[in-house]
DNA sequence: ATGACTTGTGCTCTAAATGAGTATATGTAA
DNA sequence: TTACATATACTCATTTAGAGCACAAGTCAT
């Protein structure tokens, strides 16, 4: 199990080696997506615990096995998203000579599964990067505060084709002078954000604050594991085990336009999704407080079959 | 450096562990992709070595380094792929009571860059993966052995459950029984041919061995840097790393081919690089053997500019 | 009951992207 | 000069995507 003893590596006298598993569980409810946390310290951080050979046969196992034990959620989706082995991702094991490798893991519960572990809690991943919610429009702070910054960054360059090359990296992860806005690409967002010092890790000195800063290097691990979200819902049906097995389309939509963080075109959705095979109506329809009910839909598996790379062919925004 | 020591954990008297870094590192020539291998006892191994903390700030640092210095190549595009640590991935080590957990990068290299290392060579990728490449349709291995074993293997199942779990299984990764064949799940094929007993490591026990064997599970480190080569390759401009600055659109396809392990309409293919922006021409004409000269082409990298997510869109099979 | 409001659902129209070819140009080698 | 090989232009039918209109079927206040 993980967090059970220590795995310490040592190298002649020089720094010690510890492996440990870090997760973000992302659930969805009232169109927010939210994440697992834990209080560390007077952050909030991402479950992690250091990794024990001894009880599991492999990394998935131990992470799965682990999330159930000590937060008594039933993992639906899982996924290993990146190795974080930075230097400085962990200052204070730095300072004491060490060096935390940790293996990130992505994973999905539904809405509704309950918490065991009482100093764990959900968390707003919009909180944590809240330039990634464009569901209103782009948030004010972009215009405000990153614009402005990316500005003086670019114009700070020591010559011209250093300032080409930052302003390129801006433009194209901002969405700025002309290019495209891309949900995906929010890793390279937050590197940006965090080069320029706007936001910052426990033990860094950020100029401004943007957010609410996580321990260690968690908003880094949530901001690939967001990335890496988008980026999957548009070819597997990863969407589903987010939501209850029957839900209406605009259910389907909230979810999808929460974790996209951008309006979708309702009529189109529809269209892409039924017309995809990706759903099948079931012959009920939902209660509903006000306006016409709608029919629930469940998850068509056949699709599997049918498509080579089944996902939500996302509209245009709305 | 990696390789330099030995980093061990321990855990009280329990399983050491031991954090290593291996590489993928991809070159096409001939229209055939190769990787660079090293010998180890008597099969091919990927390059791989220790991680020491002390020399690097990461993990990707560390990467680099350690390829330019132990081959004397330049990386272009370098990515890390996957963690691996499942027990048993290294029986040798598992007996004698350590746990190697090993970090894979993938990474691209022009032809024609010279190799210092005298024991590190170049083998044809498809010689590990022989089933992978359908340039020139099916290969008789998958009719005549893999889809033979397939059927039993899913007849084998007790019970209808299971049954329909193996065959829908089977067909979506295979591509049979209607379902489309996805280029890029190479991973999942390889790791249903591993459990059909299709393929071994060293030290289990294959019923059959195709294609060439590798080190431990040095083929399945192969196998998900394939299907990671085939996906990146629609959505980012990456092939281009693996080409000189100039060449012809048929060589461009030819590449792309080899890597994707189908051929293309050739018309198509035209209209979609160049019309996507992802080339310019130059003036000048490329020499040739036989048949009318074609024209030079570069990458153009204002695309990046313009389109969110810049690749090949690939235009179906010829 | 009536009208305002809300949400669901069907359908249209246009523009763009794709799949599958045909036709023609321009070189080399016999 | 012919056969052959490759390059490149262009066509045409089909599919998919973007944008929006119109109407259906509920709730709620008056």
């Amino acid at each position: 199990m993980i967090a059970a003893g220590v795995v310490i590596g040592w190298h002649d006298g020089g720094v010690d080696v510890v492996l440990e598993l870090s997760a973000v569980i992302v659930a969805v409810r009232d169109d927010v997506p939210y994440v697992l946390t834990v209080q560390s310290g007077d952050r909030p951080g991402l479950p992690s615990g250091v990794f024990d050979p001894d009880a599991d046969r492999g990394l998935d196992q131990a992470m799965r096995r682990w999330a159930n034990e000590r937060t008594g959620l039933q993992l639906g989706f899982v996924e290993q998203l990146y190795t974080f082995g930075d230097f400085g991702r962990d200052p204070l094991a730095a300072r004491q000579g060490e060096r935390r490798i940790s293996v990130a893991y992505l994973a999905f519960v539904r809405d509704g599964e309950p918490l065991l572990e009482l100093d764990a809690m959900w968390t707003n991943a919009y909180g944590l990067l809240p330039w990634e919610d464009r569901r209103l429009g782009e948030p004010e702070l972009v215009s405000q505060q990153i614009a402005p910054a990316l500005a003086s960054w670019v114009d700070a360059a020591f010559d011209r084709d250093q300032r080409d090359g930052r302003a390129l990296r801006a433009d194209l992860s901002w969405g700025l002078a002309g290019a495209a806005w891309d949900p995906v690409r929010v890793l390279e967002r937050y590197e940006l954000l965090f080069e320029i010092g706007l936001v910052g890790e426990a033990g860094t000195l950020a100029a401004a604050e943007l957010g609410t800063t996580a321990t260690l290097d968690h908003r880094r691990i949530l901001a690939s594991a967001l990335g890496r979200v988008r980026g999957k819902l548009t070819y597997r049906p990863v969407v589903f085990e987010l939501l209850p097995s029957t839900f209406t389309l605009l259910q389907l939509q909230r979810v999808v336009e929460s974790l996209v963080g951008e309006p979708l075109h309702k009529q189109n959705f529809r269209r892409l999704v039924e017309g995809g095979g990706l759903v099948e109506g079931t012959a009920q329809r939902a209660e509903t407080s006000s306006g016409r009910p709608a029919e629930l839909f469940r998850f068509r598996r056949e699709v599997l079959r049918e498509r080579p790379a089944p996902g939500l062919g996302l509209p245009g925004r709305r």
